[in-house]
RNA sequence: GGAAAGAUGACCGAGUGGUUUAAGGUACCGGUCUUGAAAACCGGCGUGGGGCAACUCACCGUGAGUUCGAAUCUCACUCUUUCCGCCA
């Protein structure tokens, strides 16, 4: 949700970049409800202050109040419940006009109408090789029964089985290692350029639950569209469709030291979704299922730090990536594209081999205090301020993408898998699967 | 699943209807003292909303209710702890 004042004072090009994200809004009735509010406020709070008078003055003379006060009173108890109940009905209405209008866009983000906007800004790579996808060797290794998932849990499911399971455990590994070293934090930094701009502090490895409440859900506005989420059955839960969901949502309604920013969390989570209007749609293989594991990178920080954090969550997915040398490109999401609570999203795209594509493996978010407004996730400044965080999350590997894009892009003529070289210790030597 | 107890500020903790404008302590910040520090002493120190400001309103797990007046009474819910049962 975004600041009131803001919109208060900068309601022209709120409606600006509304439409640019392609959302309806209402900003004119939302300053409207807006007012409205503060007026009733006011009523109600010179009713408020008379009922305290009444009752310091009771307190005063260490008796029963008069009679009069009592009638009186009892009138200002019934003009104030009216006005409590018109109060609470104006601010729920003026809460759904706030929670439609999307964050604003950062100053680089294009301006775009669809996800074709988007600007490539980075190619990394020879995106030349073509083969077999990742389905025809898994099915030939072994490797993927989607026949028999579909008997037990239906279509979208998969069950992974093999070296394919110990590649996941691998690359997870990997990963933990990589950005719960501080020396390794501060070598991706340095090449990133962004020495002495971003904190050095390895990330808390975490395991978060994998299903979240309504209420929690919806303050990190991720919810929606709530058709592609996972409800169950008679509880207010879902479950969660990415580690930020229950990351970000971590240390809601807390105040946090300013020392202990950035507060920097790898998740491993499996993740779900329903996959909704996405019927028919890369139906071969493990590409898109309905549950798939996660691995996220989540950073709460200061205001001023944000940015720069964002600029480092991309920096590690695209070292992540070279590590294991596959080739791809970097876009820059266009106003369209990043999604209501984004100021900024980053797309990698892995080149796929078997598909002949580059294809969405990671994403990195950038969403200013927007989450943070609803979460009440906030931070005490040195100087004793109370100010909202600034929340950032990136994939680091999705690991169904990722072994999709190892089999293709290091299967060899043969028909086998050769193991990227900074997992091989990691798989106890082994060089080929 | 059964039973009991509990939820108050960063933390501990007092408070069972009207001097609670939330006692007291710890931590923290500023000052005095000191060569420096500690100790001691003095002062400050929750969050959110409205207002240019003075100031004012709300908030004691959440929501509803009783009352002229609720941290305090009633109801529901959530969570925590302990015991029993079950379980990985």
């Amino acid at each position: 949700m975004l600041d009131i004042n803001y919109i208060r004072k900068n309601a022209e090009r709120v409606k600006e970049f509304s439409e640019q994200k392609g959302y309806k809004v209402d900003v004119d009735s939302t300053l409207k409800t807006d007012a409205e509010r503060r007026e009733i406020l006011g009523e109600l709070e010179t009713l408020q202050a008379e009922r305290n008078k009444l009752a310091e003055e009771t307190k005063r003379t260490k008796g029963r109040p008069s009679e009069a006060n009592i009638a009186r009173g009892k009138e200002l108890k019934v003009r104030i419940g009216e006005l409590e109940d018109e109060l609470k009905n104006i601010e729920q209405r003026l809460s759904s006009l706030l929670k439609a209008i999307p964050n604003v866009p950062w100053s680089d983000v294009p301006v775009g109408s669809s996800e074709d906007e988007n600007t490539v800004a980075e190619i990394v790579g020879e995106a030349t090789k073509t083969g077999k996808n990742h389905y025809e060797i898994g099915t030939e290794k072994g490797w993927i029964d989607k026949e028999r998932a579909a008997k037990v849990a239906g279509a979208r499911f998969a069950y992974l089985k093999g070296d394919l399971v110990k590649l996941e455990m691998t690359i997870i590994q990997f990963v933990i290692d990589t950005l719960t070293s501080e020396s390794k934090m501060t070598e991706i930094i340095a090449s990133a350029g962004l020495t002495g701009k971003v904190n050095e502090r390895p990330f808390v490895p975490v395991l978060p639950p994998l299903m979240i409440k309504t209420d929690m859900y919806d303050a990190m506005d991720r919810l929606e569209p709530r058709e592609d989420r996972y409800k169950i059955e008679a509880e207010e839960l879902w479950l969660q469709g990415s580690a930020e969901h229950v990351l970000g949502s971590m240390y809601a309604g807390e105040i946090l030291e300013e020392k202990d920013l950035p507060l920097r969390m790898l998740g491993f989570a499996t993740s779900f979704r329903q996959e909704a209007g996405t019927y028919g749609k890369d139906m071969e293989g493990i590409f898109r299922v309905h549950q798939f594991d996660k691995l996220e990178m989540e950073s709460l920080t200061t205001p001023e730090d944000g940015f720069n954090e964002h600029l480092l969550l991309v920096a590690i997915q695209k070292y992540l990536i070279e590590q294991l040398k596959m080739p791809y490109r970097v876009l820059l999401k266009c106003t369209f594209d990043i999604g209501k609570p984004n100021a900024r999203g980053v797309d990698m795209e892995v080149w796929l081999p078997g598909q002949g594509k580059y294809r969405e493996t990671h994403t990195a978010d950038y969403m200013t205090d927007y989450q943070a407004r609803r979460l009440k996730t906030r931070v005490r400044r040195a100087n004793g301020k109370v100010e909202l965080v600034h929340t950032n999350d990136a994939t680091a590997f999705a690991l169904g993408r990722t072994m999709i894009a190892i089999v293709e892009n290091y299967q060899t003529p043969d028909g086998h898998v050769t193991i990227p070289e900074v997992l091989r210790n990691y798989m106890g030597g082994v060089e080929q699967i």
